[in-house]
DNA sequence: TTTCACTATGCAAGCGCTTACATTCATCAA
DNA sequence: TTGATGAATGTAAGCGCTTGCATAGTGAAA
């Protein structure tokens, strides 16, 4: 089974005429081999077009030098540009990074930690706070390094980079109520297991129950694609009472209803305004282009990289809660009435 | 050193009083072990929240059952509904994967791809055909199990799953020709190095040179973003003759060179017609929606890994070449004239 | 010269897993 | 009854690397 044209540690100690710890020295720490050897061991290794086995190094140091991502999905945008920036920031570590996807399903989530560690990964980003009590037992009995990301929970002891989503949620629905609005709607994310979309929900009822006289008319729920919220926003349209403005959990679904208004001949924002919640590129691109949330994706990448590898490192007086701002992104969906 | 929470096969078979031997075959070949040995050794294995480690398996089997994938970029959505489709159907497979990104610099994917086989890939993806000759001798000296997706080389020998950038190119060209367009200019992305690129214009030329009464008033250059694009479109538009048509190289040239049109106070398509190529999710939301060149990518990541994953299992008689048809989507912003 | 301190190197024991081979045991045909 | 057969399991030898400890070699101090 031995892969006979690879050279291993034997085979570059027996040309360099040492033994294989200095071979293994001169690589892991060269100021511990004198020049002449490091310079024979140099060569020998040059020759051979050695590589170390990884499998070989992972077994002796118990480490791997590659951490592992759990995102619900790559397909919509919304994990895409934070997960980008993870990746840099790791890779300029020279550590590498194993994705896997969890498509909003904790059972899913729970097999691909399983399969990432398996696959040797030395910590995790998960998204998210929730999870259910066997996934979080697991991560805490193997003392699991890991972060959480795309929130900030201020109970447990997970190491955290995100926002607060339930404040976002209330900030851009006061927004909303300030610009005049009293009749809403909701349409979110499925919330079962998804502690963001449950909790931008939270702020947004909290901000309607503020206002004395606003009223949350229908809350839907669909899955984030297009279609789905164009049916949840027909859905919502299609009472007797109708909102004058909607507020979305994500950009996607934000789309989704504009897509749906305009099949139903209402005008953005004239007849109906539209709030989305994370500015991917798509709300830069509709007519009007649209009112949101900007959620800073990229540094909360950069962020959890930095921190996940400062977890691995070991290296002492880490924050371990890092909250950062969103803000509204005032474009052309609201109107004032 | 030895992380003392973490139990190993010994502490399995200990619990399950059977050899390490046993649990090693129920983990990997379930057949080989009688069912009552089976249910002790799997309640063990739950118990103690055991899960094999890499390196020690690795090292064993010489093999990772990771795979790498190095993509340009996961910041915007040409590559991620791929990726992800790729991931899945590895995943479905008990493969990992392992991502890096080239930021569209030969280079960095060289490096990128040095530091996925260091870390263990048994297998790469990458995009695209072009690549340095050290690049190439590299691969092929190290006789590296790759695939090849976003084209379909006709030389080469490295396995492939994509499509033919140049017909495409040619087709959604004539495509826009038989619309009665005569003064076409192309917004393309930066060549050099990207082959996908330079083939999808070079069939547009192809197009334009058998419509004898065709020209091409300009091409731009640019990267892949709303901005740059922008710009360039409004450089073409700034020359004396201007196109009646603006053919663009991807779907977020395409929305750039929208979105500077509308700041321009040109209508599309009626001032003048832009089309996209890829499809992803940007070009239904666009007011209005972008005539653009279907990219199969889901079924292309698929495929990709199916591919690979024949490769790594050396499974006879493999399709090397898989050549997927594109399609031209219409939509609004071609006008027929 | 002897001794000490220190550096450079080698030796060898793992790290956790897989697997060829050996062993045990039940079954069954002769 | 006996031996052959085959299934289930155990034994133990690696896989390639790192690293604590032992050893050899060197120069300086005594």
């Amino acid at each position: 089974m031995r892969d006979s044209n690879r050279p291993s540690l034997k085979d570059v100690a027996a040309l360099a005429g040492v033994s294989t710890a200095s071979i293994s020295r001169c690589i892991n720490s060269p100021h511990k081999v004198a020049e002449p050897t490091r310079q024979r061991i140099q060569n020998a290794i040059e020759n051979l077009g050695y590589v170390p086995h990884f499998g070989g190094r992972a077994l002796a140091r118990n480490r791997t030098n590659t951490i592992g991502a759990i995102i619900p999905t790559m397909d919509n945008a919304m994990f895409a540009s934070g997960l980008q920036a993870f990746q840099e920031t790791l890779s300029a570590a020279g550590v590498n990074l194993l994705v896997g996807s969890s498509n909003y399903d904790p059972d899913q989530e729970f097999k691909s930690i399983r399969s990432l560690l398996s696959q040797g990964a030395d910590g995790l980003l998960l998204i998210g706070a929730a999870r259910p009590e066997k996934t979080q037992a697991f991560l805490t009995q193997h003392a699991i390094p890991h972060v959480l990301a795309w929130c900030c929970p201020k109970t447990g002891q997970s190491p955290s980079v995100g926002f607060d989503n339930q404040k976002s949620g209330h900030d851009i629905t006061a927004h909303v109520l300030a610009h005049g609005h009293r009749k809403l709607a909701v349409i979110c994310g499925l919330r079962e297991g998804n502690d963001r979309a449950t909790a931008r929900v939270i702020g947004i009822k909290q901000a309607i129950a503020a206002q004395g006289d606003a009223q949350l008319l229908g809350l839907e729920e669909c899955k984030y694609s297009f279609e789905e919220a164009g049916a949840a926003f027909a859905q919502l349209l299609s009472s007797s009472e109708k909102p004058s403005a909607v507020i979305c959990g994500s950009d996607v679904l934000a789309v989704g209803a504009m897509l749906q208004a305009r099949k139903l001949g209402l005008r953005v924002p004239d007849d109906i305004s539209i709030t989305g919640f994370d500015d991917i590129s798509l709300a830069r691109v509709t007519t009007p282009s649209l009112t949101t949330v900007r959620v800073p994706q990229h540094s909360m990448g950069r962020k959890a990289a930095e921190v996940l590898l400062a977890l691995l490192n070991q290296e002492p007086g880490q924050i371990l809660r890092h909250e950062l701002v969103t803000s509204i992104i005032d474009r052309g969906t609201l109107a004032r009435i």
